[in-house]
RNA sequence: GGUCUCAUAGUUCAACGGAUAGAAUAGGAGUUUCCUAAACUCUUGAUCCAGGUUCGAUUCCUGGUGAGGCCA
């Protein structure tokens, strides 16, 4: 619901009736005015001036009190410049109020009927979730909660990669090493013992490589395949992957295991699956803590061989083509992209193949017509492949296919790199929140009564409420630069800021008793504070939807900091619980329960949860 | 080399083509007998460059510069 619909429709008849000039709602340009000026929202005249042939003054005055005398909300106005900036009446205020309160779902749409699948986090199984993971998942979940409240029917879902060399990297160095180690006797989480084993082999490599390049044969490759003037550093860093797939003896060993795993070698899967199992416990002990569930899973395992039929029905359409050597290729040249090859020449897919493939079996199982794909920005040209692929394949959800796309996070030193060490680990990173909160918390002493689980839980929502935000806030295709300093920042533009707000209203409503709550018909004179949060309030479902279209979460988060701030503003202007009179203290209990029923919506639809107190 | 994305205070972020470009942080100065001071108030400081479209451009278009990605 549009509380601005009046207000709209009102110009749109007065434009009508006093020129006979017709246009729709839609267009009518309306914002709300600015602090600097009096007033309450503010029609931009200049596109009607040209088509008019009038003055912006005389425009806006014959408007203006046309508008004050035919419209009941609407009690006085203002021309400056080309701007009609119109005043409302305290009656609209009221209602407004009264509207908002009376609407069960604020903010949220009615149901569509559609569905959407949302896949976020697909991570690998050879090492443990990190930063560019969390942002991954806190848009890909932020999206989910938002396009639900759109009216969609939302599944959310993750791919895992839990095949190939990497996988098969750690399974060797735990069957050389491990000693029968498991989570339970390192004391460890699956995945990072796992990341551990990971970590191991490649070290184990490097010794081995370094080995054989002071080595005769290694000698003698690096005299015949040097190119002018390399030297060995470089070219031994080139070399690198060749000495693995021909020379390396470990990592020889490793792609056997890899082979007999494609062959179904029990002894090899049974490994893989205990191991692969560690890695999931960890995993959703890591969800659990950031609040985040999946719907469903798809694992490489069971979607990698997909997507070969989709070849054939392609090269039978003629969408594909054949070279001599057997591969199969797309080519999208007419639309500015590139050939693309689709299956090798010894038949063998490429991730595009297995990405239609999995397109296809999404839409089997669940009969979806739209999917958004949460993926960092290296992957954009892949995606405009993949969809501009399935378009011409004519897939009845071609059109409803949405990369969400966001930049890389990197730290002040630069990208983060395993190979330096500077990988932010997700759970670390969470530990490190929560306990800076906790030292805080303990010199506020505002928690100490508490008992100590009910401390804990607060401590939690804190800590993830500043880290959420903190990532959320920035629009998603622009790279952030993770300060972790910044990211447990509690003061100023911040989740806890908001969270305080919210607990604020919390507080109030409690010393208020709510179920007695008012009548605040007899209030009059509603303050700009006030106003000022009852605009934002009418915005909420604009943004809300908007958010849904942009595939945005930062616009809602940016929206609730400013509701938050205009709260605090209000919170320090006013007396609420000793208002001059019963009218008021019952307005401002019942302006405060909306602010905070919205605060909490917009929180739970970025995933950051409200705590009771602080 | 081709192509995509980004460029706004010292720093981190905002601004459906609309008014004097907003916040936060950092620095300085204040606010507590009163509903939670993780708050509030005051103060210093910015649109990469050159054109174009427009009544009006941070926003749209063209070219350049810089940073990053993808492809070769």
């Amino acid at each position: 619901m549009d509380h601005l619909v009046g207000i709209r429709r009102d110009f749109v008849r007065c434009l009508a009736e006093k020129f006979g000039y017709n246009t729709t709602q839609d267009n009518v340009p309306v914002n709300e005015t600015r602090r600097e000026f009096s007033g309450d929202y503010t029609f931009v005249l200049f596109p009607y001036v040209k088509e008019l042939r009038k003055s912006p003054a005389e425009l806006g005055a014959v408007i203006g009190d046309w508008l004050v005398a035919h419209t009941d909300n609407i009690i006085s106005y203002q021309v400056v410049q080309g701007f009609l900036n119109v005043s409302m009446s305290d009656g609209f205020w009221k209602h407004t109020l009264d509207d908002i309160s009376s609407i069960k779902d604020y903010g949220s749409s009615p149901a569509t009927g559609e569905k959407v699948i949302v896949e976020f986090s697909s991570p690998n199984t050879n090492k443990p979730l990190h930063l560019g993971h969390i942002r991954n998942i806190l848009l890909g979940w932020s999206c989910a909660r938002i396009l639900e409240a759109n009216g969609y029917d939302v599944i959310k879902t993750q791919v895992i990669n839990d095949r190939g060399i990497a996988i098969c990297k750690s399974m060797l160095a735990w069957q050389k090493f491990g000693n029968g180690a498991t989570p339970e006797s390192l004391q460890i989480k699956g995945d990072h013992m796992v990341g551990d084993y990971y970590v191991l082999f490649e070290k184990t490599f490097r010794t081995e490589y370094e080995m054989w390049q002071q080595s005769a044969e290694g000698q003698a490759i690096y005299q015949k395949l040097k190119k002018a003037g390399q030297d060995t550093d470089s070219f031994f860093k080139e070399y690198k992957n060749t000495y693995f797939n021909d020379y390396s003896v470990i990592g020889g060993e490793a792609r056997q295991m890899l082979l007999d795993w494609e062959a179904g070698k029990p002894e090899v899967r049974a490994l893989w699956h205990q191991m692969n199992g560690w890695v999931y416990r960890g995993f959703d002990e890591t969800y659990t803590k950031l609040g985040v569930s999946f719907d469903c899973v798809y694992y490489e395992s069971e979607t990698y061989l997909l997507g070969k039929k989709a070849i054939d029905d392609g090269l039978q359409k003629g969408i594909f083509y054949r070279q001599d050597d057997g591969s199969v290729w797309v080519n999208l040249e007419d639309v500015g992209m590139d050939r693309k090859i689709l299956l090798r020449s010894d038949g063998t897919s490429v991730y595009m193949t297995q990405d239609i493939g999995t397109a296809q079996k999404r839409y089997e199982d669940y009969g979806i017509r739209r999917m958004v794909y949460t993926v960092a920005d290296e992957q954009d040209y892949h995606f405009k492949v993949l969809f501009e692929i399935l378009r011409r394949m004519e897939e009845p959800y071609a059109d409803g296919l949405h990369h969400l796309s966001y930049g890389m996070v990197e730290l002040p030193t630069g990208r983060m790199k395993s190979r330096e060490g500077t990988v932010v680990d997700a759970d670390d990173l969470i530990t490190e929140v929560i306990s800076e909160v906790r030292t805080i918390s303990e010199e506020r002493g505002e928690l100490a009564a508490l008992p100590i689980e009910e401390q804990e839980l607060i401590l939690r929502q804190i800590g993830l409420g500043a880290l959420k935000f903190f990532m959320i806030k920035v629009q998603p295709r622009k790279r952030m630069i993770f300060d972790p300093r910044e990211s447990v920042d509690m003061q100023g533009q911040t989740g806890p800021y908001i969270q305080n707000a919210g607990v604020r209203i919390k507080s109030v409503l409690r010393k208020a008793n709510t179920e007695t709550a008012g009548s605040y018909d007899k209030y009059s004179d509603v303050s700009e504070l006030e106003k000022a949060l009852l605009r934002q309030l009418i915005q909420f479902p604009q943004v809300v939807k908007e958010a849904g279209i942009n595939y945005d979460p930062s616009a809602l988060a940016n929206y609730a900091y400013q509701l938050a701030r205009d709260y605090h503003r209000f919170y320090h202007e006013v007396r609420i619980l000793n208002a001059p009179d019963a009218a008021a203290k019952n307005f401002r209990i019942a302006l405060s329960g909306q602010v905070g029923r919205v605060l909490e919506k917009a929180f739970y639809l970025l995933g950051i949860e409200m705590p009771e107190r602080m």
